[in-house]
DNA sequence: CATTCGTCCTGATAGC
DNA sequence: TGCTATCAGGACGAAT
């Protein structure tokens, strides 16, 4: 499950692969994996061809590639660098991965798109998107003006442009714009728990739910804790551990950058790490056994999701006494 | 306006 | 053995 730390993985190891390369074909193989083309599979393909990669861009889980046409690309006459104006995005969803590879490999068995890449320094030169479940996809996007420091979403040289589909995520954790008296003021302004609230791409982004009980666990805070009676110290303590999580998961998911096939597989990465919360029912909570306490994880079924919480160092938020 | 809910998908697994 | 039911969950649009 691609949560922030996994697509900054693929971003990281798709910029050296993709970027400066032209797409010289497309082929969609599941007309399904770019439904949010509204265009159609012929259009979407037509504008990739002939364009070239300028750039990864992460928001979020959102990852946008920047595009110039090939007539477009000469643009020394003027003496400025077009800007792009759109870029082709792709969103994991729950299986997509993007990998890198020589045409020689055989198909993926849910191979959706492949985009044939020029040649370069014997590079391998298909980019394919496959996507067992498809909540993912890819599809064109315009790029709009931001008012502030590029997309943000760690990338090496952000372009003073988000893509528009990505335009009303907020900013992650680990961005360095991130505002956590921005995301406080707004948290503390809603009627909702706190677990949904982590899960909002409009409030901070990134966080999906094996990282919101990850760090929840780790801040000590139940998921239906109202966030109107969240206290600003309880508020950073949570952001911090989010922090802590991502960042762990990042290292941990950062072995493979150099690897033919990029790392897409959050699972792969991700699950080889010891959890503390998620996945652990009936199981000792690690903190409390620690001090000594005999605590075993519990499961519920919130937002028709699983959550896994301890019931003795997060406990359930009593009605009205915060 | 904010918030919540239903929908999209397939494969692994449990139960009969 | 082979069938059906259940579960996993990110994001969007409809409903409240």
């Amino acid at each position: 499950m691609p949560e922030l730390p996994e697509v900054e993985v693929v971003r990281r190891g798709l910029v050296n692969w993709v970027r400066g390369r032209t797409i010289i074909s497309v082929d969609v193989l599941d007309p399904r994996s770019v439904r949010r083309h509204l265009l159609g599979p012929e259009d979407f393909a037509g504008n990739l061809e002939g364009a070239t990669v300028l750039d990864v861009v992460r928001r979020g889980k959102f990852l946008w590639m920047p595009l110039v046409e090939a007539q477009a690309a000469p643009a020394s006459a003027s003496g400025q660098n077009t800007q792009p104006a759109v870029a082709v995005m792709a969103h994991l969803g729950m299986s997509g991965q993007l990998l890198v590879e020589d045409a020689a490999e055989p198909d993926e068995n849910h191979l959706k798109v492949r985009l044939r890449l020029s040649p370069s320094n014997g590079m391998p030169n298909e980019l394919r998107f496959v996507d067992q479940r498809i909540f993912g996809g890819l599809f064109v996007t315009s790029l709009v003006p931001t008012d502030d420091g590029g997309p943000g979403g760690l990338a090496e040289e952000p372009l003073p442009m988000i893509a528009e589909e990505a335009s009303h995520i907020a900013r992650d954790p680990l961005d360095p714009h991130f505002s956590f008296d921005a995301f406080y003021r707004r948290l503390h302004l809603r009627k909702t728990g706190l677990k949904r609230a982590l899960l909002d791409q409009g409030l901070v982004s990134g966080i999906g739910n094996i990282y919101a009980d990850e760090a929840l666990w780790k801040a000590r805070l139940h998921y239906a804790r109202p966030t109107d009676t969240l206290r600003k110290a309880e508020a950073l303590r949570l952001i911090e551990a989010v922090r802590e999580v991502m960042l762990d998961a990042l290292a941990a998911g950062g072995t493979s950058f150099d690897s033919l096939y990029v790392n897409v597989n959050g699972v792969s990465g991700y699950f080889d790490r010891s959890l503390n919360a998620y996945g652990r029912e009936g199981q000792e909570c690690k903190r409390c056994a620690g001090v000594g306490l005999v605590s075993l994880m519990k499961r519920e079924q919130f937002m028709n999701r699983s959550s896994y919480t301890c019931p003795v160092c997060q406990p359930r938020p009593r009605n009205g006494r915060w």
